[in-house]
DNA sequence: CGGGAATATGAACGACTAGGTATATGCTCT
DNA sequence: AGAGCATATACCTAGTCGTTCATATTCCCG
Protein backbone atom coordinates (compact mmCIF):
# COMPACT_ATOMS: atom_id res chain seq x y z
CA UNK A 1 0.00 0.00 0.00
CA UNK A 2 2.89 2.10 -0.58
CA UNK A 3 2.14 4.97 -2.64
CA UNK A 4 0.03 8.00 -2.07
CA UNK A 5 -1.92 7.85 -6.10
CA UNK A 6 -2.85 3.96 -3.96
CA UNK A 7 -4.54 5.71 -1.03
CA UNK A 8 -6.66 8.24 -2.82
CA UNK A 9 -8.08 5.77 -5.36
CA UNK A 10 -10.56 4.31 -2.24
CA UNK A 11 -13.74 6.74 -2.82
CA UNK A 12 -14.09 6.57 0.86
CA UNK A 13 -10.85 7.33 2.06
CA UNK A 14 -11.21 10.88 -0.80
CA UNK A 15 -14.51 11.62 1.01
CA UNK A 16 -12.83 11.48 4.45
CA UNK A 17 -10.29 14.04 3.42
CA UNK A 18 -13.19 16.45 1.49
CA UNK A 19 -14.22 16.09 4.89
CA UNK A 20 -11.13 16.66 6.82
CA UNK A 21 -10.16 19.89 4.44
CA UNK A 22 -12.90 22.04 6.25
CA UNK A 23 -11.87 20.98 9.91
CA UNK A 24 -10.77 18.32 12.06
CA UNK A 25 -13.25 15.82 13.61
CA UNK A 26 -12.84 12.84 15.63
CA UNK A 27 -14.16 9.42 14.13
CA UNK A 28 -18.04 9.65 15.65
CA UNK A 29 -18.17 12.75 13.81
CA UNK A 30 -16.72 11.35 10.45
CA UNK A 31 -19.15 8.16 10.89
CA UNK A 32 -21.74 10.11 11.46
CA UNK A 33 -21.59 12.22 8.45
CA UNK A 34 -20.63 9.87 5.82
CA UNK A 35 -23.10 7.21 7.57
CA UNK A 36 -20.62 4.81 7.00
CA UNK A 37 -20.02 1.98 9.93
CA UNK A 38 -17.62 2.82 12.81
CA UNK A 39 -15.18 0.14 12.07
CA UNK A 40 -14.93 0.92 8.60
CA UNK A 41 -13.98 4.51 9.38
CA UNK A 42 -11.24 3.75 11.69
CA UNK A 43 -9.76 1.35 9.05
CA UNK A 44 -9.57 3.95 6.53
CA UNK A 45 -8.14 6.54 8.66
CA UNK A 46 -5.75 3.66 9.88
CA UNK A 47 -4.75 3.42 6.27
CA UNK A 48 -4.26 7.13 5.68
CA UNK A 49 -2.46 8.01 9.04
CA UNK A 50 -0.37 5.26 8.19
CA UNK A 51 0.36 6.95 4.80
CA UNK A 52 0.73 10.13 6.58
CA UNK A 53 -2.58 12.16 5.16
CA UNK A 54 -3.67 12.96 8.65
CA UNK A 55 -2.53 12.75 11.93
CA UNK A 56 -4.61 11.79 15.12
CA UNK A 57 -4.79 13.62 18.10
CA UNK A 58 -6.09 12.08 21.58
CA UNK A 59 -8.87 14.01 22.99
CA UNK A 60 -9.90 11.97 26.08
CA UNK A 61 -11.83 9.30 24.66
CA UNK A 62 -12.11 10.66 21.27
CA UNK A 63 -9.47 11.27 18.77
CA UNK A 64 -9.79 13.87 16.56
CA UNK A 65 -8.25 14.14 12.94
CA UNK A 66 -6.90 16.22 11.58
CA UNK A 67 -5.08 16.96 7.60
CA UNK A 68 -1.59 16.95 6.62
CA UNK A 69 -0.39 18.75 3.22
CA UNK A 70 2.58 16.69 2.40
CA UNK A 71 1.24 13.29 0.86
CA UNK A 72 -1.37 15.28 -1.55
CA UNK A 73 1.59 17.72 -2.20
CA UNK A 74 3.95 15.21 -3.55
CA UNK A 75 0.21 14.23 -5.56
CA UNK A 76 -0.34 17.28 -6.70
CA UNK A 77 4.20 18.06 -7.76
CA UNK A 78 3.84 14.48 -10.06
CA UNK A 79 0.74 16.26 -11.60
CA UNK A 80 2.64 19.21 -12.51
CA UNK A 81 4.40 18.82 -15.90
CA UNK A 82 1.02 17.57 -17.30
CA UNK A 83 -0.47 21.16 -15.89
CA UNK A 84 1.53 22.49 -18.65
CA UNK A 85 0.13 20.08 -21.56
CA UNK A 86 -3.28 20.87 -20.76
CA UNK A 87 -3.13 24.61 -20.65
CA UNK A 88 -1.74 24.47 -23.92
CA UNK A 89 -4.59 22.11 -25.14
CA UNK A 90 -6.72 24.81 -23.99
CA UNK A 91 -5.10 27.31 -26.21
CA UNK A 92 -5.48 24.58 -28.98
CA UNK A 93 -8.80 24.47 -29.09
CA UNK A 94 -9.48 28.07 -28.64
CA UNK A 95 -7.34 28.85 -32.01
CA UNK A 96 -9.56 26.32 -33.41
CA UNK A 97 -12.81 27.93 -32.53
CA UNK A 98 -11.24 31.14 -33.64
CA UNK A 99 -10.95 29.68 -36.90
CA UNK A 100 -13.90 28.28 -37.26
CA UNK A 101 -15.98 31.64 -36.27
CA UNK A 102 -14.21 33.11 -38.81
CA UNK A 103 -14.45 31.02 -41.48
CA UNK A 104 -18.11 30.22 -41.23
CA UNK A 105 -18.54 33.83 -40.66
CA UNK A 106 -16.68 34.77 -43.90
CA UNK A 107 -18.96 32.42 -46.13
CA UNK A 108 -18.68 28.38 -45.98
CA UNK A 109 -21.20 25.75 -44.58
CA UNK A 110 -22.30 23.00 -45.45
CA UNK B 1 -12.15 0.55 -12.95
CA UNK B 2 -14.14 3.94 -12.81
CA UNK B 3 -12.36 6.41 -11.01
CA UNK B 4 -9.48 8.03 -12.49
CA UNK B 5 -7.92 8.11 -9.30
CA UNK B 6 -8.01 4.39 -9.79
CA UNK B 7 -6.05 4.36 -12.97
CA UNK B 8 -3.34 6.15 -11.74
CA UNK B 9 -2.78 4.57 -8.67
CA UNK B 10 -0.63 2.02 -10.89
CA UNK B 11 2.66 2.87 -10.74
CA UNK B 12 3.71 1.40 -14.32
CA UNK B 13 0.90 3.49 -16.02
CA UNK B 14 1.49 6.80 -14.14
CA UNK B 15 4.96 5.84 -15.59
CA UNK B 16 3.60 5.51 -19.22
CA UNK B 17 1.55 8.65 -18.53
CA UNK B 18 4.66 10.63 -17.59
CA UNK B 19 6.55 9.31 -21.11
CA UNK B 20 3.47 10.25 -23.11
CA UNK B 21 4.11 13.54 -21.60
CA UNK B 22 6.71 14.62 -23.75
CA UNK B 23 5.50 13.11 -26.45
CA UNK B 24 3.75 10.30 -28.40
CA UNK B 25 4.90 7.21 -28.62
CA UNK B 26 4.30 3.66 -30.10
CA UNK B 27 3.55 0.93 -28.14
CA UNK B 28 7.21 -0.66 -29.22
CA UNK B 29 8.68 2.26 -27.68
CA UNK B 30 7.10 2.09 -24.85
CA UNK B 31 8.10 -1.78 -24.08
CA UNK B 32 11.49 -0.80 -24.67
CA UNK B 33 11.93 2.08 -22.61
CA UNK B 34 10.17 1.14 -19.67
CA UNK B 35 11.59 -2.58 -20.21
CA UNK B 36 8.41 -4.02 -19.85
CA UNK B 37 6.39 -6.77 -21.63
CA UNK B 38 4.67 -6.07 -24.58
CA UNK B 39 1.66 -7.61 -23.37
CA UNK B 40 1.40 -5.87 -20.48
CA UNK B 41 2.02 -2.78 -22.41
CA UNK B 42 -0.71 -3.07 -24.43
CA UNK B 43 -3.09 -3.87 -21.10
CA UNK B 44 -2.12 -0.76 -19.43
CA UNK B 45 -2.67 1.58 -22.58
CA UNK B 46 -5.90 -0.11 -22.64
CA UNK B 47 -7.01 0.49 -19.44
CA UNK B 48 -5.82 3.97 -20.15
CA UNK B 49 -7.71 4.32 -23.75
CA UNK B 50 -11.03 3.07 -21.84
CA UNK B 51 -10.84 5.58 -18.92
CA UNK B 52 -9.75 8.51 -21.69
CA UNK B 53 -6.32 9.46 -20.55
CA UNK B 54 -5.06 8.51 -24.27
CA UNK B 55 -5.90 7.93 -27.64
CA UNK B 56 -4.63 5.99 -30.20
CA UNK B 57 -4.00 6.49 -33.69
CA UNK B 58 -3.65 3.78 -35.95
CA UNK B 59 -0.98 4.14 -38.51
CA UNK B 60 0.16 1.17 -40.46
CA UNK B 61 1.17 -1.77 -38.02
CA UNK B 62 1.73 0.37 -35.31
CA UNK B 63 -0.65 2.59 -32.82
CA UNK B 64 1.00 5.57 -31.75
CA UNK B 65 -0.41 6.71 -28.43
CA UNK B 66 -0.83 10.29 -26.98
CA UNK B 67 -2.21 12.15 -24.01
CA UNK B 68 -5.13 13.45 -23.55
CA UNK B 69 -5.95 15.84 -20.74
CA UNK B 70 -9.11 15.79 -19.81
CA UNK B 71 -8.38 13.06 -16.56
CA UNK B 72 -6.16 14.44 -15.36
CA UNK B 73 -7.87 17.83 -14.84
CA UNK B 74 -10.26 15.86 -13.52
CA UNK B 75 -7.71 14.75 -10.71
CA UNK B 76 -6.19 18.42 -10.50
CA UNK B 77 -9.96 19.81 -9.68
CA UNK B 78 -10.26 17.38 -6.55
CA UNK B 79 -6.87 18.59 -5.69
CA UNK B 80 -7.78 22.37 -5.84
CA UNK B 81 -9.24 22.51 -1.98
CA UNK B 82 -5.99 21.00 -0.81
CA UNK B 83 -4.00 23.42 -2.30
CA UNK B 84 -5.18 26.44 -0.42
CA UNK B 85 -4.72 24.51 2.63
CA UNK B 86 -1.18 23.46 2.32
CA UNK B 87 -0.10 27.59 1.38
CA UNK B 88 -2.13 28.69 4.10
CA UNK B 89 -0.04 26.07 6.25
CA UNK B 90 3.48 27.27 4.34
CA UNK B 91 1.88 31.00 5.39
CA UNK B 92 1.20 30.22 8.80
CA UNK B 93 4.88 29.22 8.92
CA UNK B 94 6.54 32.36 7.68
CA UNK B 95 4.12 34.46 9.81
CA UNK B 96 5.35 32.29 12.80
CA UNK B 97 8.70 32.45 11.78
CA UNK B 98 8.42 36.80 11.06
CA UNK B 99 7.09 36.62 14.53
CA UNK B 100 9.97 35.12 16.58
CA UNK B 101 12.21 37.46 14.52
CA UNK B 102 10.75 40.45 15.70
CA UNK B 103 10.16 39.72 18.81
CA UNK B 104 13.82 38.87 19.61
CA UNK B 105 15.04 41.70 18.01
CA UNK B 106 13.11 44.41 19.73
CA UNK B 107 9.87 44.85 22.13
CA UNK B 108 6.76 43.93 20.79
CA UNK B 109 3.55 45.01 19.08
CA UNK B 110 0.50 43.82 17.78
C1' DC C 1 1.12 -14.88 -51.90
C1' DG C 2 3.44 -15.84 -47.55
C1' DG C 3 6.37 -14.73 -43.67
C1' DG C 4 7.14 -11.85 -40.13
C1' DA C 5 6.66 -7.58 -37.38
C1' DA C 6 3.56 -4.82 -34.34
C1' DT C 7 -0.13 -5.01 -31.37
C1' DA C 8 -4.28 -6.87 -29.21
C1' DT C 9 -6.94 -10.36 -26.70
C1' DG C 10 -8.02 -14.44 -23.71
C1' DA C 11 -7.40 -17.67 -19.86
C1' DA C 12 -5.24 -19.02 -15.59
C1' DC C 13 -3.14 -17.61 -11.42
C1' DG C 14 -1.51 -15.26 -7.38
C1' DA C 15 -1.63 -11.09 -4.63
C1' DC C 16 -3.92 -7.70 -2.43
C1' DT C 17 -7.79 -5.25 -0.28
C1' DA C 18 -12.26 -3.57 1.24
C1' DG C 19 -16.12 -4.81 3.92
C1' DG C 20 -18.48 -7.33 7.57
C1' DT C 21 -18.81 -9.31 12.14
C1' DA C 22 -17.14 -9.92 16.42
C1' DT C 23 -14.24 -8.51 19.98
C1' DA C 24 -10.74 -5.96 22.55
C1' DT C 25 -8.84 -1.69 24.67
C1' DG C 26 -9.13 2.65 26.81
C1' DC C 27 -11.33 6.54 29.01
C1' DT C 28 -14.91 8.95 31.94
C1' DC C 29 -18.13 9.45 35.41
C1' DT C 30 -20.63 8.01 39.23
C1' DA D 1 -14.80 -0.51 40.85
C1' DG D 2 -18.24 -1.05 37.26
C1' DA D 3 -21.21 0.72 33.44
C1' DG D 4 -21.06 2.62 29.11
C1' DC D 5 -19.32 5.07 25.26
C1' DA D 6 -15.49 5.88 21.68
C1' DT D 7 -12.24 3.76 18.98
C1' DA D 8 -9.17 0.14 17.44
C1' DT D 9 -7.97 -4.59 15.91
C1' DA D 10 -8.47 -9.72 14.18
C1' DC D 11 -10.26 -12.75 11.18
C1' DC D 12 -12.67 -14.23 7.12
C1' DT D 13 -14.56 -13.82 2.56
C1' DA D 14 -15.42 -12.15 -2.02
C1' DG D 15 -13.98 -9.55 -5.57
C1' DT D 16 -10.53 -7.06 -8.30
C1' DC D 17 -6.17 -6.30 -10.58
C1' DG D 18 -1.65 -7.11 -12.63
C1' DT D 19 1.25 -10.46 -14.74
C1' DT D 20 2.39 -14.32 -17.72
C1' DC D 21 1.77 -17.55 -21.49
C1' DA D 22 -0.47 -18.67 -25.58
C1' DT D 23 -2.81 -17.19 -29.53
C1' DA D 24 -5.25 -14.04 -32.78
C1' DT D 25 -5.29 -10.04 -36.01
C1' DT D 26 -3.58 -6.72 -39.08
C1' DC D 27 -0.35 -4.83 -42.04
C1' DC D 28 4.21 -4.49 -44.55
C1' DC D 29 7.31 -6.17 -48.06
C1' DG D 30 9.97 -9.24 -50.89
Amino acid sequence: MESSFAIIAEPNRRTILSLLASSERSVGEIERRLRMPQTSVSKHLRVLREAGFVVARVEAQRRVYRLRPEPLMEVDAWLAPFRRFWTAHVDALERHLDRMEKTSRKGKKR
